[in-house]
DNA sequence: GGAGTATCATTAGCAATGCTAACGATTATG
DNA sequence: CATAATCGTTAGCATTGCTAATGATACTCC
C-alpha cells in the first residue's frame, strides 16, 4: 500500500495503475449491487436481462458466452425470464437451429429502473465532484472505454 | 450515445458520466473475470476468499455483509475454503460467540496468483496507452477511489 | 441426392450456492 | 439471576452451475 511518488518513476506504474483500476471496478460494482435486491431478480437473471437488452436480439449460446455460462444455465435462465414476460424466444428463419432471445418491453422497462436505481447514487457523487476533478473523470473515460475494448 | 460537447453543457452530463463508469466496470470486470477459472475456485469462494485477505481476520459475520450475503450461505463458503487449507477459523478471545476468519499462506498466495491474471493482461494494456493518455487515467484513479469511497 | 458429420438447444441428473426458519451457545440487560 | 439479544450453525428448500446425452437442423463430401 505504498503511495504514489512523483519524482521516483516506479518501474512497476503500470502494474500498479492497472491494479488499482482494477480494485476500484470491483469496488464500485459492490456498493452498487446492493440496490438490485429492489429488482425482483436474482443476479444472473438481472445480468442475463441486461445483455440481451443492449445486446439486441441474441442467439442462447451467444448469450451463454457473454455471461460466461454454459448453454444448458442459460436454458434455465432464459426460461425463467421468459415466464416472468421480460424476454421472449425467437425461432432464426435462416437456421431454424437457433433460438434468439429478445428483450420485451416490460423486461427493458424493469432493466431501466433497476439500472437507474444504481446510477443514481453514482450521478450524485459525480455531481458532487469540483469542476477540475470532474472534467479529468470525464476525460478519462474515452481512454478507459478504449483500453477496455482492447482487451483480450 | 451523444458525443459530449464542451460548448454546451449538458444538464444531465453527471448521469452520463455516472453510467459510462458503470459500464466500464461491468465491461472491465467481465473481460478479468475469465482469468479466475485458472484458480480451482469458484467465483464466490475466490470473491470471499479476496475479502478475507484483505480485510484481515474478519467476523464471518462481517464477511457475509462484505460478500451481501446471508450468514448461512458464508459458513459454509468458510467451511469449503478451510477444507481447502486457504482459510482458518479462529475463536474470539473476549467474544466467545464471534468465529474470526484469516487466511493462511496458502490462502494468501492462491489470491495473489488469481490476482496476477487478472491484471496481467489490464497491466499491457496500460503499458500500451500514449504518455499523455495514461498521465490522464494516473491522475484520475484518486479522484475515483475518492468518489467511490463517499457512495452510501 | 443421400450418408455421415457438425452445430445448436434442450433434457436429465448432480454439486454448489442462495434463502428462511429454527436452534444452541454466549453475552448483555433488567 | 432471569430474560432478552446476538452470533454462528443446522435443516430444508429453490436456484444456479456443471457434464453427458438427445433431438433437430444444417453442412460436407462422395
Amino acid at each position: 500500500m505504498a503511495t504514489p511518488r512523483a519524482s521516483a518513476p516506479d518501474p512497476d506504474a503500470a502494474a500498479r495503475t492497472a491494479d488499482q483500476l482494477h480494485s476500484a471496478a470491483i469496488h464500485l460494482l459492490r456498493r452498487l449491487r446492493r440496490e438490485d435486491a429492489a429488482s425482483g431478480l436474482s443476479a444472473p437473471r438481472l445480468s442475463a436481462l441486461s445483455v440481451v437488452v443492449f445486446a439486441g436480439p441474441i442467439t442462447l449460446g451467444d448469450l451463454a458466452a457473454a455471461e460466461q455460462v454454459r448453454p444448458p444455465t442459460m436454458t434455465r435462465l432464459v426460461t425463467a425470464l421468459e415466464d416472468e414476460g421480460l424476454v421472449v424466444r425467437e425461432a432464426d428463419a435462416a437456421d431454424r437451429r437457433l433460438t434468439r432471445v429478445r428483450a420485451t418491453a416490460k423486461g427493458r422497462r424493469l432493466l431501466a429502473q433497476g439500472r437507474a436505481r444504481r446510477v443514481a447514487a453514482l450521478t450524485a457523487q459525480v455531481r458532487a465532484l469540483g469542476p477540475a476533478e470532474r472534467a479529468l473523470v470525464e476525460r478519462a473515460i474515452p481512454v478507459l472505454q478504449g483500453l477496455i475494448e482492447r482487451l483480450p
